[in-house]
DNA sequence: TACGGGATCTGT
DNA sequence: CAGATCCCGTAA
């Protein structure tokens, strides 16, 4: 058992297309002021680019969106629907204004301050408003940086979790892509799945989401 | 300055 | 399927 490689912002400095299903399976950290810790495995994310009309720095700079437009590592959290909190993760290079939105965490264990509300303790952190919830992330994160230390960072995937996926890979004999239900595709021999994002009404068809196949915390739609 | 919609979630 | 609830982008 190997310590956590924390994720470096240049890791971070690429496509957010490529970045997104590739942020399964690792590690989101949330410290909070007094040390507590928590660890939430990412099993659902989604991926908005600058020239993607669902993308909230599509049409310009703003003042809530700038952080987009910077570089790789830093959070972009934004309030929705006047209760929720979502958590971004900035991608690619400085200037071009891209993120990978985090949708779906497994918390294993579940810290005895996570309050777990009614339902579920698999869906404590399903759903990207849910998860901020659960760990406390709000605007006060917005425009930080992921690093160890810092209220949020980004740790690599386990060498465990790492041979989970690739085992996956090798576990069917060579096949094409499978489609399964409402186009949703995956490889029939990956346990990454890849459909198109959740609640937008622009850039509907760009499939821009992966998710854990199987996992219990992932939206269900 | 005013207005309305939104990368959500829950309960009916 | 409606409602909660507030910030921010857009138009005036």
């Amino acid at each position: 058992m190997t310590h956590p490689q924390p994720i470096q912002a240049s890791w971070l400095s690429r496509c957010s297309t490529a970045v997104a299903p590739e942020l399964l399976g690792c590690t989101l950290v949330r410290c909070f002021p007094d040390g507590r810790v928590v660890r939430g495995q990412i099993v659902e994310t989604e991926a908005y680019t600058a020239d993607d009309p669902a993308c909230h720095a599509y049409r310009r700079r703003s003042l809530r969106n700038a952080v987009m437009f910077g570089p790789a590592g830093w959070a972009y959290v934004y309030l929705i629907y006047g209760m929720y909190h979502c958590l971004n993760v900035v991608t690619d290079l400085d200037g071009v204004a891209s993120a990978v939105l985090i949708r779906a965490l497994t918390l294993d264990p579940i810290p005895s301050w996570v309050d777990l509300g009614k339902g579920k303790p698999e869906r404590v952190a399903a759903g990207p408003g849910k998860l901020c919830r659960a760990l406390q992330i709000n605007l006060s994160l917005s425009e930080t940086r992921f690093a160890p230390g810092q209220p949020l960072w980004l740790e690599h995937r386990s060498l465990e979790v790492q041979h989970q996926f690739e085992q996956a890979e090798r576990s069917e004999p060579q096949h094409g892509l499978e489609s399964t239900t409402a186009g949703a595709t995956s490889a029939t021999n990956s346990l990454i799945v890849q459909t198109t994002r959740i609640g937008i009404t622009q850039g509907v068809d760009l499939p821009w989401r992966w998710y854990v196949g199987g996992c219990k915390a992932v939206s269900k739609r």
